[in-house]
DNA sequence: TTTATTTACGTAATTAATTACGTAATTATT
DNA sequence: AATAATTACGTAATTAATTACGTAAATAAA
C-alpha cells in the first residue's frame, strides 16, 4: 500500500475509495457487535426510511446518491429480510411506497443506539486528530464540484499539445508539404466558397508563386503531419500580402493559427518589412478574430483579385 | 446526496468512497484525452510495473493493496491489449515477471506527460482549498490504525449494555427467580469443584436458607433473563456472609458481578451492617480480583462447612 | 383530446472487485 | 531425505454495484 504515499495527490481519488471501503468493512463488525443482522450496504436505505427522509424507492436513491436500481433491489432484499414491508402509491402508482415493519422498528431502535455510540466514537477520533478530514473533504468536493478535474486539467493538455507544434518552412521537395499545403487549403475554401482558377495555381506550385517570387510559406507540423499553412506574397518592396492561412480540422483547438501567424509576422520583421495585408471573408468569424488578436486593423477601401474577398487588414510592423 | 452531509461523521467511510469513485471517474476521462487507451483500474497496475516498483503478480498486488487475483487478471487483460509481456520468473517457477513491451513504452511516456500535468492539477486544486485534504486522510489513516473503530465502539457498547442490567431482590413465588439463581449457581460449582449438600439446599430453598434467616438474596436481570446472582446470610448481630455471587457465561464481560457486589454492599450499609464476610477458592481468580476490587480483604485463619473454601475476606463498613 | 415527453421503477446484462479453493514450487522442520 | 508449511498464482464462484433498456403512469404540449 506504499503506492498512495508515494503518488500522493496524483493518486487521491484510489486512496479515499479504498480508506473508505476499509471504513465501511469496520462499520461491518460493528453492526454484529450490536445484534443487527444488517448488512453494510442496507445502511444508507435504512436510515433514509427510518428517519423518514424518504420513503419511496427513487427518492431514497436520490437521497444517498445511489442508482434507483440498486435502491430497488436492496428494498427487495430488506423487504424479504423482514425490515421493510411495501406497497404502490396512492396518489401515484408508479411509486413504491416502503416503510418499517415492526422487526424494522426493533431494529431502528438498536440502530439508534449504535448511531449514539459511533457519534461518541468519531468525536474521540476527531479529537486525536489535528485536522478535521470530514471539513477537509466536503471542501475538496466543492472545489472539484465547481471547476471539474478533466476541465482543468484541458488547458494543460493543450499547452503541452501546442509545444509539440513546430513551424517549418516550406520544402518544394517534399511530398508530405506539397500534399499538406493543397488538402489544407483546398478544404476550407471548398467548405466556404469556390476554387478560383488563381487558388489553383498557387496550392498546385507554392514555390513558383510564392517562394521565387521572394515570399514565404510556412507550415505547421504537428506528430508528423502538416497541419496548419501560411504564406506571404510580395506587394510592394515593403509590404507582402498574408494568405493561405488553415489549419486541419483534426488540430484545431490547439492554437495553431495563433502560432503559425505569430511566426509569419516574426519572418516579416525579419525580412524588414513595414506593413502586412490580408483579404478574407466576413464569414470565416474565427480567422477575423486572430488576425484581430494578431494585431490586424481593417482597412476601408480596396479591391481583390478574389472574389470571396470582402474584408482587408492591415499590420503596420513597428 | 444530502445523506452524507446529514450524517456527517457517522457516515465518513460510505463519504470516502463514493468522493473516490467520482474522482476516479475523472481520470477516465483524463485517459481519454491524453490518447491513452488505458482503463483507470489498470492505472496502479500499470504504474508499478512502468516505475519498477513491482514486477511479479503478487508484489504488484502487495504494492497497490489489492488482491493478487484481481492483478493476476488484469496483467492478463493488458497483456491482452499489447502494453506487457510476461514470462515465468528465472529462478522462482512459481512467478510470473511482468514487463512493459514496445507499445507500453509509448504509453509511459504519456503516462509520464499525464501524471506531470495531474501534478500540477492537483496542487492547482490544493491551494484552492484551506485544508489539505491528503494530509487529512493520511491523519485519519493513522488514528483509525492505531485503535480501529470496531475496538473503540466496543466500550461504549458495553457501558450502554451494562446500563441495561437491573438488580432485583430475589422474588420465591418467581419461577424465573428460582430456575436462575439454581442454574447459575450449579453451573459454576459443577464446573470447578463438587456440589456439596449445604449447596443441594441452599439453591432449592434460597427462600428458607437465605431471607427467612434475615438475609437477603439479589439478582441481576439483563433483556428479561436471570444473568447474575448473590446472597447474604447473617453470621452475627452485624455481620454476614456473601455466597453464591454467579454470572452466566453469555453474559460476562458486562461487568454484572461488579454490579451485583456493588449492590450488596450498599444494601448492607442500608441495613446497619458492620461487617461483610465471604469464603472462595483460590482457583477462581476472576472471582478473588473482583472481591479485592469491592474493598475485601483476606483474612487468615477460618473454617468453613464447605470443603472447596480455601479463602476467606472480609470487608469493614465504614 | 391526442400526442409527446418525462418520471418511477423494474429486469437483464455488464463490470469490477472480491472470496474460496486448488496446484505447483519453494522453504522450513524433523 | 522425507514431510510439513508456506508462497505464488490461477480458475471459478460470488458480491455489489453499475448501465442499458423496457413498460406503465403521469404530465406537458399541440
Amino acid at each position: 500500500m506504499d503506492f498512495y504515499r508515494t503518488l500522493g495527490y496524483v493518486a487521491l481519488g484510489s486512496y479515499m475509495r479504498r480508506l473508505g471501503e476499509v471504513s465501511l468493512q469496520a462499520s461491518a463488525q460493528v453492526y454484529q457487535m450490536y445484534g443487527m443482522e444488517m448488512e453494510v450496504k442496507w445502511f444508507p436505505v435504512f436510515l433514509s426510511v427510518a428517519q423518514n427522509e424518504a420513503e419511496t424507492v427513487s427518492k431514497i436513491a436520490e437521497y444517498i446518491g445511489q442508482s434507483h436500481v440498486g435502491v430497488s433491489l436492496m428494498v427487495k432484499e430488506m423487504t424479504k429480510a423482514g425490515l421493510f414491508e411495501t406497497q404502490k402509491g396512492p396518489t401515484d402508482k408508479r411509486e413504491t411506497l416502503v416503510k418499517l415493519t415492526e422487526k424494522g422498528q426493533e431494529m431502528n431502535l438498536r440502530m439508534n443506539e449504535l448511531l449514539e455510540d459511533l457519534q461518541d466514537t468519531m468525536n474521540e477520533v476527531r479529537n486525536e486528530c489535528e485536522t478535521d478530514v470530514l471539513r477537509s473533504l466536503m471542501e475538496y468536493e466543492q472545489v472539484i464540484l465547481k471547476k471539474p478535474l478533466p476541465e482543468r486539467i484541458k488547458a494543460r493538455l493543450k499547452q503541452r499539445e501546442r509545444n509539440k507544434v513546430t513551424i517549418v518552412p516550406f520544402d518544394p521537395t517534399n511530398e508530405r508539404h506539397r500534399e499538406g499545403f493543397k488538402r489544407i487549403n483546398y478544404e476550407w475554401i471548398e467548405r466556404y466558397f469556390k476554387v478560383e482558377p488563381l487558388d489553383m495555381e498557387s496550392l498546385e506550385h507554392p514555390e513558383k508563386f510564392y517562394i521565387q517570387k521572394g515570399g514565404i510559406v510556412l507550415l505547421a507540423e504537428y506528430q508528423g503531419q502538416i497541419v496548419g499553412t501560411s504564406a506571404l506574397k510580395p506587394m510592394t518592396d515593403d509590404c507582402m500580402e498574408l494568405s493561405k492561412m488553415g489549419v486541419d480540422n483534426n488540430a484545431k483547438g490547439l492554437g495553431i493559427g495563433e502560432l503559425l501567424g505569430q511566426s509569419i509576422i516574426d519572418e516579416a520583421h525579419r525580412m524588414g518589412l513595414k506593413r502586412l495585408y490580408l483579404e478574407t471573408n466576413s464569414r470565416l468569424l474565427p480567422a477575423l478574430n486572430l488576425y484581430q488578436k494578431l494585431g490586424f486593423k481593417t482597412v476601408k477601401d480596396f479591391s481583390s483579385p478574389y472574389s470571396r474577398a470582402d474584408v482587408a487588414m492591415e499590420l503596420w510592423l513597428g
